[in-house]
RNA sequence: GCACUCGUCGUCUAGCGGUAGGAUGCGGGCCUUCCAAGCCCGCGGCCCGGGUUCAAAUCCCGGCGAGUGCACCA
């Protein structure tokens, strides 16, 4: 049997529609996928089959679906404007280095105390070389990962402003030494050129105009006491050759406003005022879940246990994007937030009933032994590692969803546990979840993540006075708290009360978080990869389309009628599709490729009984029903219901 | 983002300065009473933009995209 890999799978999605690169026909930009006629049947069918299996697996989840663009403050308090922001230096040769990483490892000093402006200077001054060229390292800027959404009819102006802003306060570039002197006739070429078609903005101080493009490639200076023209590249000191007047022609995305020095302070105060409309789309779905639980708290009537959880698209501005639907810069995640009261806790009964039942790990205490994973009982792993229980009981429940209902092979599944320096600080237990997809590996295809900080009474010298006393009630006859850590952070930063939560005996706690958070988009790609071999043998309720009829011979006038009409009268229940073209077997092939489990087919007999052949996918075996039962068969093989009931 | 390799019908592939060819697929027809690969006809392509040349899919430059390896993935 051929091995199908990867790449097989990426051409047998675009070539049946399952998913193709987005705006390909304007020329694609890496990251974006569109998911196609087959690929959104799929995807709907397996968040429906998630909805069923997470949204009841307790009492008192619900589905909630906030914006994906939100407010900046939101981020403040998640920290991903802080730490989510990595800067960056580029040497004459065009090596990007973390800037942060490069002073920590060259100068012995913590970057992290360190301004934009403080960490500028030390490159500007030569005191690091680019390890790769050991060329000098010059303009550094801040790589963050989220998209920025300029709200309101102000946002040109805002980028712009922006733009004048990391000019001047931190690039610092409008110095004279970048700039080599050029000679009018290329000026006038340029500005003729302007005048054609093209805008460029500038800026008057004192007496120095700069005229600069989009891109910032390339910046005009005319001095009016000499009457003299400069050009700087903004690179090295280039030969100005004609890349770089072509690239500024080809500036197409423009904004054309001028304004002199004594316009420069009203404009930057207009700045700090247009800076509130600064929102970002969501780089984690998990974030709408935590800024509404106060909200959905009070609505469900302060019950805890509470599940939360959202299907929706999140944002990156990944550097690399790759292998097709695993590394995306917009995709879908699929998360179930469960909050509750780390001390009082029906999750750890639940262990019990569960606890000799097996799942694979891979521990980091067990990496060392060469294996892929290890299966080990509920109650091993709780031996072994002392992780709390219901965490456990957690990963079980989550494996159980991958074997029984996704039917992912038991030797391709499993539980990879971080150790301290792979996960991150807010994460008390940290597992993702993974795939064996051949050519790639283990996967990661999701995460199950106790975020939580534990405090002791320090940090009451450390939070905002007018909060102050409810934080100390938290303290009530202990030393120390355990907090759901993005819970926390927002009740710091919102000061909204509703986060704090009264026990019956009246004492007070912030939930603990626990996030069960998959990959939408990296799940179907792994079923399409784990369930192809010339024949897509998902489980039937997966499929996309899930009949397909056919007469027998496309040329006999009574098969087609026949077999349309059964195909009108099964199109409103189920995803059906009717073919008639060519010999029946290729129309079988075509099924089994994408992964229709049922074929109907009329023939002679049809016309004499009533009855029509069933074909199925994985068997190739036939079995004659009577058309009035096809409803109720199928209507029974399909039910998402009765599937998720088994377990 | 860097380095290397690579972009030809929807898919696979030949051509590598001089009329873009095959296979598969898809559509139509013939034949066929149940599992692609019988016959006939048709549809469909050189990633984009510059440059060199009488002439560019082919050579050069840039962009975009893909693969692999780094790096990145709070």
């Amino acid at each position: 049997m051929k091995d199908f890999g990867v790449e097989d799978i990426i051409n047998l999605a675009k070539e049946k529609g399952f998913f193709y690169e987005s705006s390909s026909i304007y020329g694609a930009k890496s990251g974006f996928y569109d998911y196609g006629s087959l690929g959104s049947l799929l995807k709907k069918k397996y968040e429906n089959l998630w909805r069923l299996y997470f949204g009841k697996l307790f009492d008192n989840i619900y589905e909630i679906q906030p914006s994906e663009i939100m407010n900046k403050e939101v981020f403040i308090a998640s920290k991903h404007l802080e730490l989510f922001n990595d800067p960056i230096v580029e040497c004459r040769k065009g090596h990007r280095l973390r800037a942060d990483k490069l002073i920590e490892e060259n100068l012995n000093i913590k970057a992290e105390s360190l301004t934009i402006e403080e960490m500028n200077k030390i490159f500007e001054e030569g005191k690091i070389l680019c390890p790769l060229c050991n060329e000098k390292l010059s303009n550094l800027k801040l790589f963050n990962l989220m998209f920025p959404i300029f709200v309101g009819p102000e946002s040109d102006l805002f980028l712009y402003l922006e733009d004048i802003r990391r000019r001047f306060e931190i690039l610092s570039i409008l110095k004279r030494d970048n700039y080599n002197k050029v000679n009018e006739r290329i000026i006038s070429y340029i500005y003729k050129q302007y005048l054609e078609n093209q805008k460029i903005y500038g800026i008057v101080i004192e007496n120095k105009t700069y005229i600069f493009n989009q891109d910032k490639d390339i910046v005009i200076l005319y001095d009016s006491i000499t009457n003299e023209y400069f050009l700087s590249t903004n690179k090295e000191h280039k030969e100005i050759d004609e890349y770089y007047i072509e690239k500024l022609f080809n500036s197409i995305h423009y904004i054309d406003i001028k304004f002199d020095v004594d316009d420069l302070q009203l404009l930057l105060e207009k700045y700090n005022s247009i800076l509130n409309n600064e929102m970002y789309l969501r780089p984690e779905t998990a974030q709408g879940v935590y800024i509404d639980f106060p909200t959905e708290f009070v609505i469900n009537r302060y019950r805890l246990p509470l599940g939360l959880y959202i299907i929706g698209k999140a944002f990156r501005n990944e550097i690399s994007p790759r292998n097709a639907l695993i590394r995306l810069r917009e995709f879908t995640q699929a998360e179930l937030q469960i909050f509750f009261d780390y001390y009082n806790n029906i999750f750890n009964q639940e262990f019990d009933k569960y606890k000799n039942e097996y799942i694979n790990v891979l521990l980091v205490n067990s990496r060392s032994k060469n294996v892929q994973y290890e299966e080990l009982s509920l109650e091993d792993i709780y031996n072994y590692t002392g992780i709390d229980k219901f965490y456990i009981y957690f990963l079980y429940k989550v494996f159980r969803f991958y074997i029984d209902i996704l039917k992912i092979p038991k030797n391709k599944i499993r539980f990879y546990q971080l150790d301290n320096n792979e996960k991150s600080f807010y994460n008390m237990y940290h597992f993702d979840l993974e795939l064996y997809l051949d050519d790639l590996k283990w996967v990661e295809v999701g995460g199950i993540h106790f975020r939580v900080l534990k405090f002791d009474t320090n940090i009451l010298n450390k939070v905002p006075k007018d909060i102050l006393e409810d934080l100390e009630k938290l303290f009530i006859g202990k030393d120390n708290i355990m907090v759901g850590y993005d819970l926390w952070n927002h009740f710091i930063l919102s000061k909204d009360r509703r986060f704090i939560v009264t026990r019956p005996d009246g004492s007070k706690f912030i939930p603990v978080e626990l996030e069960l958070s998959f990959g939408v988009d990296r799940n179907i790609f792994s079923l399409l990869v784990l369930n192809y071999d010339n024949i897509l043998k998902l489980p039937e309720y997966l499929s996309p389309v899930q009949v397909a009829i056919f007469p027998l011979l496309e040329n006999k006038e009574d098969h087609n009628k026949v077999a349309r009409n059964i195909y009108n009268s099964l199109r409103k229940y189920f995803d059906v599709y009717y073919d008639d073209s060519g010999r029946i077997g290729i129309r079988y092939k075509r099924q089994d490729e994408i992964g229709t489990p049922y074929c109907i087919t009329v023939d002679d007999q049809t016309l004499r009984d009533n009855t029509v052949t069933i074909r199925y996918r994985d068997t190739k075996e036939q079995i004659r029903l009577n058309i009035n039962d096809l409803v109720s068969f199928f209507q029974d093989k399909f039910n998402l219901y009765r599937v998720v009931d088994i377990i």
